[in-house]
DNA sequence: TTATAGGATGAAAGCGCTGTCAATGGCGGC
DNA sequence: GCCGCCATTGACAGCGCTTTCATCCTATAA
């Protein structure tokens, strides 16, 4: 019996709105929302009186009713194919460095490298009117495209430069990025260079098409040095992906990994074969996540402006949420990448002592 | 001129609402919700009609207004104090899997380990009346409980078991981990063991104190072994702090770390200044993320059911959303640890000879 | 044929808040 | 002493959808 009244009484107890606090604090609801809002424009003696009525009642804004009347959200919308991935961690810092303060909120979907998924998250995004998307990828479904361009707010294409932006793209050519990190290791003299990749997305996929494309240009044929998976990209497999390399291939000089978690996993590999790194093999990894600097061997890595592509976009998209500005005239912002030669990559031996690692370079590939 | 026109007209392009949808399709603005919602509510033939102004229109619903009007928001408000750290990848997983195909949204926000932050994404969840919240710790602060207490919806507290939940409670002892994390090692013979930790939130802390625990039970003195900082917990920093422990206590036999990152940065310090793991020191990790397995050697670590917390948490949840079930009963539930014992720890060296390491063992704490 | 059930559709009333505009009252200036 | 201005406050409509209840129509039974 006890509990059953408990129950009800819970379940009565309705969360206090407007009115209450209003009817509380002896005052309309309108001065109570103003209050709230815009505090400078009550009366000292109101704005007590409310503020107290508040507290009192545990008064929480109805945020959905706040939203539809004002026609602001102050939501942004971000989909990401991956929350796993330290690369988007960097990333998603940027934006909420950037929002929080602002006021806005950063809703952030995942959709797990899925095309389906994303266009769920888009229409979901859209749904809640977010005031601006910004989208990891420049590859969506027609359906996502036309949702898109329906919704009416600024959207930002991040992490790849394309040719055909819905609106506004920033980010790098992944292809290139691909093409110099294997550049790099023909120059150090390498000739039989591997590639692993795990989670082929479009992004990584064309990594490898930068790679495939160096060693062509080089006259090398990597048919058979490929290693590449759809399944998730872990530490692990790049042990995996690792061992059926080297099993195949024994005498490989170099090997450049899709990530930095794959290339982790070949070290990892390597010291358990005994195998020197970079005397015996070079790696080369891709982000150049926290971790890669404090490996044994420091692990060469290229790294990509994560942090800077997406401080970019929150601005470019705030500056036209706020009305200020126009939209830029610049649609296309190609932020580059840069290559951090550590010790993990070394020039090829030809004698019988290894060289040392070669001086860090840079490559930066310039906006179009 | 032609700028202009475009623009007025971007502007003046309304997003199209289910008023227009029924006008397009000659029914009326509810058999068109209804259309959406409960299509087999709806014949055949304006079925059809509907589809295809929806397409054509391009409508997506407006969100804020369903929820207003149907006091169910679908959205799942959680809480984590990182999105880096590994340990809330699995978490997050989790709870995705299980909700989004029940067709809710999950929406997370990330606290960054601070009180107040997560103060205001409670007060954000609760003002998006969300559904249910599912909170990463047992400490929140008052006016964070009273908000969550004046909610009316289900509260899971996760991470940690504690004494006194707000609604529902399911996690394990930090505490008691780390006691049976240093125990372990005690066990094997070590008497020197460290710790460091980094990023201390309370969780940390309480590991912390179990190691403090632990040592004081075996009656060792560990008041110079703990290394700790407020700092962010990376690999690099686990490198950093690893050489401040061995540069003040150059003879030390184990070190205990408050997490795998930390771990790692450690191992590969150790790779580094030539320690060889375990033989002249063990290393024990906490959380047991996907590398501690393919590490050289592999880590030892404390494995956590996060995937399964979260699960447990999601299902709970739902079940109480669903109306059909009653609260559960038990409202705090232990799923308790487990150590991994794995290659980077060994027994002490009495003689000359390294020994090999420990089989693995387990330890579970039951439910109270 | 008429009564009746049930499926399909529509009309009206909000959900809780904000934008807009009107009303009120106190104050200084002429 | 009257006018007009500004600072406060309130009334009202409506954001776009769902819920509820009423209505209409067809098919079936009596």
């Amino acid at each position: 019996m006890r509990v059953k009244a408990a129950r009800t009484k819970r379940k009565a107890r309705r969360r206090a709105r407007l009115s209450d606090v209003a009817a509380k604090a002896g005052v309309s609801a309108v001065t109570v929302s103003r209050a709230i809002r815009k505090p400078e424009m009550v009366s000292e003696d109101v704005r007590r009186r409310i503020d107290a009525a508040v507290r009192e009642l545990g008064y929480v804004p109805n945020y959905l009713a706040s939203a539809l009347a004002s026609a602001r959200t102050h939501i942004i919308g971000v989909v990401v194919p991956s929350l796993t991935n330290g690369v988007f961690v960097d990333y998603l810092r940027a934006l909420h460095d950037f929002f929080l303060p602002k006021g806005f909120q950063v809703l952030v979907l995942n959709s797990r490298y899925s095309l389906t998924e994303e266009e769920r998250a888009i229409a979901t995004l859209i749904g809640h009117h977010a005031e601006a998307l910004i989208i990891a990828g420049i590859d969506q479904t027609e359906r996502s495209r036309t949702l898109l361009e329906g919704a009416n707010v600024p959207i930002v294409q991040t992490m790849e430069i394309g040719d055909d932006p819905i609106d506004i793209n920033i980010g790098l050519s992944q292809h290139d990025a691909g093409y110099a990190a294997t550049r790099y290791l023909l120059d150090l003299g390498h000739r039989k260079i591997a590639h692993i990749a795990a989670r082929i997305d479009f992004r990584a996929k064309r990594r490898m098409e930068g790679y495939q494309q160096a060693m062509a240009d080089a006259g090398i044929d990597c048919a058979n040095m490929v290693e590449a998976t759809t399944q998730q990209s872990t530490v692990q497999r790049g042990a995996e992906m690792f061992r059926a390399v080297i099993g195949r291939l024994p005498d490989i000089e170099a090997i450049f990994c899709c990530n930095d978690d794959l290339a982790l996993g070949a070290l990892f590999e390597c010291q358990r074969r005994g195998i020197r790194v970079p005397e015996d093999l070079s790696i080369v990894g891709f982000n150049d996540l926290e971790y890669c600097a404090s490996a044994y061997p420091p692990l060469t890595s290229v790294a990509t402006p994560r942090y800077e592509m997406a401080r970019q976009a929150a601005e470019i998209v705030f500056e036209i949420i706020r009305g200020s500005g126009q939209r830029p005239k610049q649609h296309r912002i190609d932020l580059g990448f840069k290559i951090v030669a550590r010790g993990s990559t070394a020039e090829r031996r030809r004698g019988k002592t290894p060289r040392p690692a070669a001086p860090a370079r840079e490559a930066r590939a310039g906006a179009k």
